[in-house]
RNA sequence: GGGCCAUUAGCGCAGUGGUAGCGCGCUUCCUUCACACGGAAGAGGUCACUGGUUCGAACCCAGUAUGGCCCA
């Protein structure tokens, strides 16, 4: 054992650790992961979650995010190469406007490439700038920008996480729209192309008919409009049923009518069928919960499509598509097949290339001189949805979309995912529920379509045939090492830009991917998927995909798809869910409740493993509730790194000259490490099965009594220059204890613990070996420390209940003990005389352990 | 409407068949040479409810209630 260290500070503090061991963690590459002749068992990969660049971290990320560094650095304590990087989502609608104000720019897919590109602002005063004065640029031109500015965020937040104590491996990070992200989301995409995986279909989409572009949720707005109610009669065997719309235009794309299931008024008719009027299709009654019975007659029309919730009742209830409406916002010219009567087909043909305001007036003029619209038309204020920057309310038209096959329409896919997900170890187990129910209730193909500029394009062009008609069936797809590609910019092989959108030339594709086709990928992305097949080789499929419980539906499911769709694989063997945050009033933490606690404040003020105590004492997938105001928890953390400062501080402090571990003899002290043992062998349990919690409370629960008794009953014989043997014995079985628990705290408390560690080891705690048992003399009797602590707190309690100082002298004390315990009492006897300050102490046997005769002395003299 | 989780001391939580636990807070006391960012002692609970299984239930089963999350 190491002689007394000289380097321990007078007063040691929580306070700068963060910023010297960070420092020096990186200096010393401690975290980096070390590929060079390591085999795949060798190696322990985390595929890390990427926060979204933009946004700001909160303190449910610090919570989750402490929650894998835990079992990073267990792993590398257990001799594991833990490949642990880290990536930034800069993917986004966040993003896209930040670099909108921040350069005065908007994307512009349809503009060329422009080298050099300098934007007309940069930094600006942060201010929104109008769309009209934004200088447009090529898609390529605004991702790079994107990048650029990003890079700040993205230095932000690795300065929070380096606070943190994340033992991540920072030469290891990504970008979910770098050129190797956007590079293998075109190659995943292009290779499901080629399987059969990913294929085109019509469907409905938010349509501008100005600007004749397809609009993103993101991009919505409601205005409140002028509108009216028409109460038209539909027909059926039982009489006529009212319904009141907005939009009688559409009812040659009526396909059925809809009520609330509880609605009595209507729960007669529903399976039944009825006739539009005008157009005599039989179209069917049915129940739907979104139906309001409160508006209009309680009873409406759905159509393809006159607004989202047609979009979601014809999804739904899995109508035909009966669309009459085109991208130019007239009525197509083709009737649907549905409609046959000769009265039908003669109104419709009037419509057929009108306006949606002129058709309207056709279907209404018909419809009275039919006697089929009741009563008078009633004028009414209601929200329609508009593009942002649009002025013509938004159709829904039917457009071309991509979709990957997800299981939905494919049975065996569904049942190779199903099976996958029994494969894959969750914890808890019970979150795997929610993966069964997802995917069993798959009800359509993903749509990766997206029409946004600020994303990855999907890698495809289209043939222009002679005639001038785009070939969409029979997509140009890029070689795979011409990737990344922007279709909207790049022209394919064989073709020169100028043949863009000319006759016998080609036309990009202009919609980019979900950010989920990305995201889904992170294990390829940092694996190094077709990029470096010997790291793709160590480290997939990864050891652990840490992630929050609400995702399990899209992140996990889609990343468990993809890896099945390439390789057949489980992207990872383990799956750890996180809880969330909740505030005092058990509302999940969220921007939109204003409840978001952000973690740099708590960092800096009660210190990093304080925080992190927090988040590894909350289980995985248990909530855990937060009070700003009150953080308990935080505050009990770092007590007890200051705890484990002071204490090390004191252990070795002792002269610890000529001690070995044979040194060990006293039964006290064979006790307390024979009750280690048992920690270390919990705690190994315990985190071998993603319970940090349990290994944490274990080890804490020990440490305190080790400090409050342990310490206590053998400070002084510690300091006993008379007994040698004792006094050795105290000093190496301290060095020994310490020595393990600081090992035990340090994936929890990183910072103070290897503070301690500096002062008399050599090299990081965090590269040290897990403690194992058989470092521990297996001879102790637990009971004998048992017994001593209770005995101790007796002599404590007698004087407390005297209400006089610990220091007070006991002249006489009787301990009472069953015969089988004389033996542990008379061990530690002379320990507890020392401790308690006992001038005579006997010694009996009783039916239980009793303190009685006791005698106190005169207290000694209160300081000034 | 469906699924999942939770309900144990004022608060936050542990405890998966054998005498109800921890921390905070609270009360009282102690400035002891590691620690006042400390220490000691103490008070405090029909384990949500109703049934069932069992020699025995906080724990297993069925149901109810309340709260939360996800999905519809």
């Amino acid at each position: 054992m190491t002689v007394t260290p000289a380097n321990i500070p007078d007063k040691p503090a929580l306070e700068g650790l963060e910023a010297k061991w960070e420092e020096v963690w990186e200096d010393r590459g401690t975290y980096r992961f070390e590929r060079d002749g390591a085999t795949r068992s060798d190696v322990y990969s985390i595929d890390t979650p990427p926060p979204t660049a933009s946004g700001s971290l909160h303190i449910g990320h610090v919570f989750s995010y402490t929650h894998t560094d835990v079992v990073a650095r267990y792993k590398r304590m257990r001799g594991k190469r833990v490949f642990y990087p880290m990536g930034w989502d800069d993917n986004g609608l966040p993003t896209e406007r930040r670099v909108q104000n921040f350069y005065g720019v908007r994307c512009d897919p349809s503009l060329p490439y422009i080298e050099n590109f300098e934007p007309p602002h940069r930094g600006g005063d942060g201010k929104s700038i109008k769309a009209a004065d934004q200088q447009p640029i090529s898609r390529q031109n605004f991702i790079e920008l994107c990048l650029e500015l990003t890079q700040e965020d993205e230095k932000t937040f690795e300065a929070l996480w380096r606070q943190l104590g994340l033992s991540v491996d920072w030469t290891q990070t990504y970008r979910t729209i770098d050129d190797n992200a956007r590079r293998a989301s075109q190659l995943g995409f292009i290779r499901n192309i080629e399987r059969g995986e990913a294929y085109q279909d019509m469907a409905p989409t938010l349509w501008d008919v100005t600007f004749r572009t397809a609009v993103a949720q993101a991009e919505l707005e409601d205005r409140d409009q002028p509108g009216a109610y028409h109460r038209l009669a539909f027909h059926s065997e039982d009489g006529d049923i009212h319904i009141e719309t907005t939009r009688p235009e559409l009812l040659p794309a009526c396909v059925a009518l809809v009520a609330h299931p509880d609605d009595e008024r209507y729960q007669p008719y529903f399976g039944k069928t009825v006739r539009t009027p005008l157009f005599d299709v039989e179209v069917p009654v049915l129940a739907h919960q979104l139906a309001q019975p409160d508006k209009g007659s309680g009873i409406a029309m759905i159509c393809t499509f006159g607004d989202v919730t047609d979009v979601i009742w014809w999804r739904e209830l899995k109508l035909p598509n009966r669309s009459i409406l085109g991208q130019d916002g007239r009525i197509i010219g083709e009737a649907p097949e549905a409609i046959t009567s000769e009265k039908g087909k003669a109104v419709y043909a009037e419509m057929a290339g009108k306006t949606v305001f002129s058709a309207k007036k056709i279907v209404v003029d018909a419809l009275t001189e039919s006697g089929e619209l009741e009563g008078e038309i009633k004028k009414i204020t209601h929200p329609v949805k508009f593009f942002e920057k649009g002025d013509k309310p938004l159709e829904i038209v039917s457009t071309r979309q991509w979709y990957v096959k997800n299981g939905a329409n494919d049975e065996a896919l569904r049942a190779r995912l199903l099976e996958h997900g029994k494969n894959l170890k969750f914890w808890p187990d019970f979150m795997r529920v929610r993966y069964e129910n997802w995917v069993a209730g798959l009800s359509g193909d993903w749509l990766i379509s997206r029409q946004r500029f600020f994303g990855v394009p999907i890698p495809v062009w289209y043939p222009i045939d002679p005639e001038g008609n785009v070939q969409y069936e029979s997509p140009i797809l890029p070689a795979e090492d011409q990737l990344p590609v922007d279709p909207s910019s790049d022209a394919p092989a064989g073709y020169q830009e100028s043949q863009r959108g000319q006759a016998g030339g080609f036309q990009g594709e202009v919609d980019v991917m979900d950010t989920w086709m990305t995201s889904s990928l992170t294990p390829q992305l940092v694996g190094g998927w077709e990029r470096d097949a010997e790291l793709f080789e160590l480290v997939y499929p990864f050891d652990v995909r840490p992630q929050g419980q609400d995702i399990i539906r899209t992140w996990l499911f889609s990343t468990l798809l993809r890896s099945e769709l390439e390789a057949q694989t489980l992207p990872w063997q383990n799956a750890t869910l996180s809880g969330f945050i909740v505030d005092p009033d058990r509302k999940k933490m969220s921007k939109s409740k204003g409840n978001v606690v952000t973690p740099a404040g708590l960092l800096d003020q009660h210190g990093s493993d304080a925080v992190r105590y927090w988040a590894a004492s909350s289980r995985l997938g248990t909530d855990a509730a937060f009070d700003p105001q009150r953080p308990t928890q935080i505050k009990i953390g770092r007590r007890l790194a200051i705890k484990v400062l002071n204490a090390a501080k004191l252990v070795l402090g002792f002269d610890a000259e000529g001690t070995e571990f044979a040194s060990i003899t006293n039964p006290l002290d064979l006790a307390m490490l024979a009750e280690l043992r048992q920690v270390v062998e919990t705690a190994t349990a315990s985190l071998d099965e993603y319970n940090h919690a349990r290994a944490l409370e274990v080890t804490e629960t020990f440490f305190w009594t080790f400090c409050d008794d342990y310490l206590e009953l053998v400070k002084n014989r510690a300091y006993s220059e008379a007994d040698a043997d004792g006094r050795k014995s105290a000093v190496a079985a301290m060095r020994l204890a310490t020595s393990v628990l600081l090992r035990l705290f340090a994936p929890v408390i990183p910072f103070a613990t290897e503070e301690v560690w500096s002062w008399w080891q050599d090299g990081s705690v965090h590269q040290a070996a897990w403690p194992q048992v058989s470092e521990l003399p297996e001879s102790g009797e637990p009971a004998v420390l048992a017994l001593a602590s209770e005995a101790l707190i007796s002599i404590r309690g007698a004087k407390t209940a005297e209400k006089v100082s610990q220091k007070t002298p006991i002249l006489n004390i009787t301990i009472e003990v069953p015969e089988a315990q004389l033996e542990h009492l008379q061990a530690v006897a002379e320990d507890l005389k020392q401790v308690g300050r006992i001038e005579a102490m006997a010694l009996a046997t009783g039916e239980a352990f009793a303190v009685r005769d006791l005698e106190l002395g005169e207290a000694p003299q209160k300081q000034k």
